[in-house]
RNA sequence: GCGGGUGUAGCUCAGUUGGUUAGAGCGCCAGAUUGUGGAUCUGGAUGUCGUCGGUUCGAAUCCGAUCACUCGCC
């Protein structure tokens, strides 16, 4: 056994489950705070895990350039590097070297690619990125995969997607089975229920501890995102967690929870959070907005986190305005601690039966 | 008191020999941000061109007076 999967209950296509690691239980429906760096932004490691976060991300790309993942493994993994002793799910860096680096070029090996950084050149093959994952650590480990642009020509998205799934394989084979750490495979297709469906029957085929839904969210807009988890998530084997990577708004982590998603990543808590935006029950807030300067209500009188503990709105619009860390402190807590809050809150209403009634509450309240 | 300089958007300023609805940067008012560059991008509003008068078909621009600020000199 890599890594365990429960589903404790049902509700529809939701599933109330728990994610075993060898750094301790994850409870899903989950969100992950991206901690790409080694850090989440403008949090200490005590904050996230205040917030109820027991998984966070790390990432491949950025930690292979600087520090250097053979430097992180000398001085004992990423969890004792970033002081984090929960679990850790690594990207691969396929993502990033679309998005970052400079030049890239895609071969059958893997990515040749200029660092963002100093432009030193780098090869990131499917065997160069588990391996990297394993010096760092993770618990879940995922195989490296070419997210497809969107829009592509379908032949083009075809293409991307049996290469993925060529490196799917290889990542597989390079991955060393350890009690408490799993690796996951990723399903492209881009729009195309086609497509996603031969991606998700293949990984399946080479057997994955968890199964991830990426290249989504990148601008096809949500009806056909949910439309295509409609799609796929059915094709996933039953018994093991579902991930969809870098979503998302609240209200697209609540469609796809009911779409039988279990595991989600994304930057707008922590990004939002150093932009001055917040997430609230009653929807975004930009606190540089002139309305908040004279406000002296709390962002939510009724949530927990330090931002609502004592601090006005007028005084976090101070803080935004001025360019203060404090305010991208403060504001990046609230985040995660909201959306902490709803995957709390959504895991009691699977297992009440009751996710639909949420999710049309929900609804209500962010309008 | 005498001599010089400057007055144009909230701020710093640009406005060619007088010529359509007077511009820029910053700021301001908003928006975007989905497997992280505290980044970036996109919109929008704002003027008695110090004031009064004159010349002219037409003045931010030329002339006169006046006010304010500023520098220098007695």
């Amino acid at each position: 056994m890599t890594i365990g999967f429960e589903v404790l209950a049902r509700d529809g296509a939701a599933r109330r489950g728990r994610l075993a690691t060898a750094h301790g239980i994850v409870d899903t429906p989950v969100f992950m705070p991206v901690g790409t760096a080694a850090t989440v932004k403008a949090m200490t490691a005590e904050g996230v895990a205040a917030t109820g976060a027991r998984i966070v991300l790390g990432n491949t790309y950025h930690l292979m350039l600087r520090p250097g993942a053979e430097r992180i493994a000398t001085l004992g993994g990423l969890h004792r590097f970033m002081n984090w002793p929960y679990a850790i799910l690594t990207d691969s860096g396929g993502f990033q070297v679309m998005s970052l680096a400079k030049l890239r070029k895609i071969g059958e090996d893997g990515v040749t690619f200029r660092s963002h950084l100093d432009g030193s050149a780098h090869l990131l093959s499917p065997e160069r990125s588990v391996e990297i994952q394993r010096l760092l650590g993770a618990d879940v480990t995922m195989a490296l995969d070419e997210c497809t642009p969107y829009p592509s020509p379908p032949a083009a998205v075809e293409k991307s997607m049996e290469l993925t799934l060529r490196w799917a394989e290889r990542s597989r084979d390079a991955f060393v089975d350890r009690s408490g750490h799993g690796i996951f495979g990723i399903v492209q297709g881009g729009v195309h229920p086609d497509l996603r469906q031969r991606s998700a029957a293949r990984l399946k085929e080479i057997g994955f501890d968890g199964y991830a839904v990426g290249g989504l969210a990148i601008g096809e807009g949500q009806a056909t995102t949910f439309a295509v988890l409609e799609a796929t998530v059915p094709a996933l084997p039953e018994p093991c967690p579902r991930y969809l990577m870098g979503v998302g708004k609240p209200a697209d982590l609540v469609g796809a929870v009911m779409r039988g998603i279990d595991m989600f990543d994304c930057v707008l808590p922590t990004r939002s959070g150093r932009t001055a935006q917040a997430f609230t029950r009653h929807g975004q807030l930009n606190l540089r907005n002139a309305c908040h300067a004279g406000d002296p209500a709390p962002l939510d009188p009724a949530c927990g986190c330090p931002a609502c503990a004592g601090h006005s709105r007028a005084y976090l619009h101070h803080l935004c305005r001025s360019g203060e860390i404090l305010g991208a402190m403060l504001l990046t807590a609230h985040n995660l601690q909201y959306y902490a809050d709803l995957m709390v809150a959504m895991r009691r209403a699977i297992e009440n039966g009751a996710l639909a009634d949420f999710a049309a509450a929900f609804a209500e309240q962010q309008t």
